[in-house]
DNA sequence: GCCGTTTTCGGCCCGACTGTTTTCAGTCG
């Protein structure tokens, strides 16, 4: 077992152990604290291990280091599992209603004995719940609302996890001889946030038979992540996945492949005025092809791929990130589509912590990481001081932690760059929680909201602003606050948000996390042509964060933004004059 | 379960909200 399972495994048994009876917060919170003690440590843990390394860490002690000593040394956890065992299923299910703590699990499932969330919908409306001691309408209403808000998404997930899904059934199809093209379809092509399903389309020469079609859905049909079969024929299946995804599988002649892997890609909305275009041009499209009508005779055009797809009906290639009816058709047709933004444009990381504060990695791993990953710089944003939740910096650990990166700094000159920056927390009342000489010893400053998510929408889009025209502030981090599937925004007028912004001149970024993709890709369109620069972060807590970078990506590419709209594809040098010219201009 | 000692048990990063109370418990980040 290596150290991120041992994360994992600790942070499972602080869940398990704060939703047992009679157990103490603080047992769970010792937990926590061996987890987060444990990513602090450097080094390979079987060999922290095997030479006894552990004892004297911090947060670590005797009965902390045997339990991590069985993990690595059996591959297994027996007091997790016993936990699992004894822990109800409702009650972890519960823990996902907003609003909905341990202590609350608890009174409800002992004195209500509900079994499911939906006897807890049930018992909500029986009136079961306001009468118990402590609870009341309001919050029996506010479970009902959180209820009907998990019920509402439960049948979407997230991007993140629906490429996973993908790509592992790509991978295994893709060995198939008899496959000549093979591409994932659907929304996940698209890249939107969230998808509801995977569409795969597949297809093989043109005079393949029976029996080949049936081989692929038999191999199909029998991966190891299908978890039950939903329908079965020769050219299309259905399958549920084991993370409860459900997936199609096309199969089709090769010169059909165009017209099929289009018209399940979508968007239904970018279909109609395309199919508008079509007729205009005396042509008609569905998924068996493009046909040109004359005299009440339909003729295939023959397209050997989607690109001759568009050209056929008079337009530029559409990538299927635009194609969201959100003006793709009439730039397509005057043939002024941007170049979107790819991955390899990007040149540094902004937006990452290290074990300074929450980050699971020192500095010099985080940079280290950054750097094989070929990037030339990274942006350091740990928390500061009110975020006591996540070990923010005060502004003593700010001055040392500058004197750490200026050291690291030395030892990588020429090949590499710490920036060094904050995601400082914005106050109730927009001003910022460190002082204006704490944030102007800094290269640059992220500033975000992290707490008080509802004032009155006027009130907090004031708070928004007032740090936006703060001149040390150079990004507001995640804007909306959403949680993807699991919570709403903040309560605010984006529009007057990033028109603020682009007066003042600050960024907002695209937080790359799949579960916050924040700012929305539907209001980039706006900030760019306000002349917004817009950074990509990874938000990054650890080094596998940063390759969420990619998310990110997706949304920068949906939101319609080229290289040069994206304030990380600068170089090192450019983009320090960046943050100091517009520091110099603001005040 | 860990820690720091006022060495043997009481406190445990913190600030703010909401909804329940009528001074506070629970949740969140």
């Amino acid at each position: 077992m290596d150290k991120s399972e041992v994360i994992q495994q600790l942070e499972d048994t602080a869940t398990l152990l704060a939703l047992k009876e009679n157990s103490s917060v603080f047992e769970a919170r010792a937990y926590e604290n061996a987890a987060r003690a444990l990513g602090t440590l450097n080094g390979d843990i079987e060999q922290l291990v095997s030479e006894g390394k552990l004892k004297g860490t911090p947060g670590l002690g005797p009965t902390l280091i045997k339990r991590i000593e069985e993990m690595v040394t059996t591959g297994r956890f027996s007091f997790l599992e016993e936990l699992r065992a004894s822990t109800p299923a409702v009650k972890i299910e519960m823990l996902r209603i907003p609003g909905m703590g341990p202590k609350r699990i608890n009174t409800i499932y002992d004195q209500v004995h509900v079994n499911s969330i939906a006897e807890l919908e049930q018992a909500c409306k029986d009136n079961k719940i306001a009468v118990l001691p402590g609870f009341g309408k309001k919050t029996q209403d506010k479970i009902l609302q959180g209820i009907a808000f998990m019920q509402e998404h439960a049948n979407r997930f997230l991007y993140s996890v629906g490429e996973q899904e993908a790509e592992q059934i790509r991978t295994a199809l893709a060995k198939l001889p008899q496959i000549v093209r093979l591409q994932v379809a659907g929304s996940l092509r698209r890249r939107r946030e969230t998808v509801k399903d995977i569409d795969m389309v597949v297809s093989v020469a043109d005079d393949a038979g029976s029996d080949v079609r049936n081989a692929i859905m038999d191999f199909f049909t029998s991966q190891p992540s299908v978890k039950a079969i939903t329908g079965k024929g020769e050219t299309k299946a259905s399958v549920i996945l084991s993370t409860g995804i459900a997936m199609d599988l096309r199969v089709v002649g090769d010169s059909q492949f165009p017209y099929t892997l289009h018209h399940f890609t979508g968007s239904r909305e970018h279909h109609i005025p395309l199919r508008r275009r079509a007729l205009s041009l005396n042509m008609t499209i569905n998924d068996y092809g493009l046909f040109k009508v004359e005299s009440g005779k339909e003729e295939l055009v023959p397209c050997k791929d989607e690109k001759d797809i568009y050209a056929a009906l008079g337009m530029e290639y559409i990538e299927p990130e635009l194609r969201e009816d959100t003006g793709e058709i009439e730039a397509a047709i005057h043939k002024q589509l941007p170049v979107l933004v790819q991955e390899s444009d990007l040149r540094g990381v902004i937006h990452a912590h290290t074990t300074w504060s929450d980050g699971k990695n020192s500095l010099r791993e985080m940079a280290e990481a950054c750097m094989a990953r070929g990037f030339s710089y990274v942006g350091i944003t740990d928390h500061s001081k009110i975020a006591a939740y996540a070990g923010g910096l005060s502004e003593d650990d700010l001055r040392r932690q500058g004197e750490e990166i200026d050291r690291l700094n030395e030892e990588f000159a020429g090949r590499f760059r710490i920036l060094k920056g904050t995601e400082c927390d914005i106050l109730r009342d927009g001003s910022l929680d460190f002082s204006d000489e704490a944030l102007a010893s800094l290269d640059f400053v992220i500033a975000s909201i992290h707490s008080i998510f509802n004032l009155p929408p006027a009130e907090q889009t004031q708070r928004m602003i007032r740090a936006i025209s703060n001149p040390y502030v150079d990004i507001i981090g995640h804007p909306t606050g959403r949680i993807l599937l699991g919570r709403e925004g903040y309560t605010l007028d984006m529009e007057a948000v990033i028109e603020a912004a682009a007066k003042h001149g600050t960024c907002i970024e695209i937080n790359a996390n799949p579960l916050r993709l924040d700012l929305d890709w539907r209001h980039l369109h706006r900030a760019r042509d306000l002349g917004m620069k817009i950074p990509i972060g990874p938000d990054a807590h650890n080094l596998a964060g940063l390759d969420d970078m990619r998310y990110g990506i997706g949304v920068a590419r949906k939101g319609w933004l080229r290289a040069s709209d994206v304030l990380n594809t600068l170089e090192t040098e450019p983009l320090l004059q960046f943050f100091h010219s517009r520091r110099s201009q603001k005040k």
